[in-house]
DNA sequence: CTGATAGGTTAACAGTGTTAACTAATGCAA
DNA sequence: TTGCATTAGTTAACACTGTTAACCTATCAG
């Protein structure tokens, strides 16, 4: 029947995510995608012990994505002021370009959180390490004025995500332009952490 | 067998805001809803049309106690700057105090947005117009310097939920304190709006 | 006394996640 | 070549879900 034989993993990995994007989480349902790989319920359970397992599987791949994603464009930058605003702008970036797979990471998340273990997260946060040394060492060459890095990095993502959520979720104020509304969100975050000197 | 009688709509209110708050989105079943308040799952349809209705209404509930909440801190306060910094530092503070409302007007839509109809929200923003006007009045005042008004309290609106809803989700990194995340995120997100002159 | 209405009920439908038990095919060892 | 184990799927069932249609029953007005 198929050509190139797809692994069946493959191919439910790859309809969940769409059908996720596509319908919403909420008629998402293994029977929907067992009928799209042409294949009963059941055999979703040879390979994901259950739903959350299979969503938890997509969310660790967007993760890791998204953080590569950001390494990539803001390791080039050595000046750790052009990594910093490389690193907000990339992560508002890949939001806008790949909303399947932030939506995946965000929307999800908060339906099956309960059962997902913390630890997991660890794992793929590359990135935000990458914005709490970038930090650290901003506060170093005294071009940021903050009390903590680590609270600054994860108020920053924080911040950003907030940004990007509203506009995915189409909540955005229908007088507002969605490009004028990222760019200087963008600016004012940046802005609130950096010192007035170092403002371009 | 009740002593004063209060109403089944109430009821089921009370009880949906109840359980939505301690089970959870996915475990809240109308028939559940419905044997905690000792009737059928059936008579729930009476009051509202649907589990998405019910949901909408515990939302407006939420959104209008949001605003009110923001109303009653800021309005008092006559200096712009001051009223700026209370409508932001109220809205944190409605979600830290207020959860179980907050993670309803957010978590919640976000599953049944679909189906939301966008103009119900219009008429609980009596705080967003509250932060519009503020910031207009303080651009006038040379006290801030923002491109547009409308979009710059739209960000902070997202900047703000995206900290509280990391909080809420219990999402922060173990090592951060939560107060200490709160109180730096308010700061820069304000630091991010004003002009220097008048940081206090 | 009749009849409408308010405020419920029961039974059923189609769909959900998940489990247990089964089958059919493949590959390997004797 | 026979026999066995493993792999990759199946069917049938359970206990749930939202929702609808049809029914009942107490209350109250005319």
């Amino acid at each position: 029947m198929s050509e190139v034989e797809v692994p069946l993993r493959d191919q439910i990995l790859d309809i969940s995510r769409h059908m996720l994007f596509k319908e919403g989480y909420r008629s998402l349902s293994m029977r929907k995608i067992a009928k799209k790989a042409n294949v009963t319920a059941t055999s979703i359970y040879l390979y994901f012990e259950n739903k959350d397992h299979l969503l938890h599987t997509l969310i660790e791949e967007s993760v890791e994505d998204l953080s590569r994603f950001i390494e990539d464009q803001a390791l080039p930058k050595t000046d750790n002021i052009d990594r910093f605003k490389a690193i907000i702008q990339s992560y508002v970036e890949f939001g806008m370009h790949h909303p399947e797979k932030y939506e995946i990471i965000y929307r999800v998340r908060s339906d099956s959180m309960a059962r997902y273990p913390k630890e997991k997260f660890r794992k793929a946060r590359r990135a935000y390490e990458l914005l709490v040394q970038t930090i650290e060492e901003s506060v170093e060459q005294r071009l940021m004025e903050v009390d903590d890095p680590l609270v600054a990095a994860y108020s920053i993502w924080a911040q950003l995500h907030g940004v990007v959520s509203v506009v995915l979720n189409g909540r955005l104020d229908s007088r507002i332009n969605k490009e004028q509304f990222i760019e200087e969100s963008i600016e004012h975050v940046i802005q609130g952490f950096l010192e007035r000197a170092s403002v371009s």
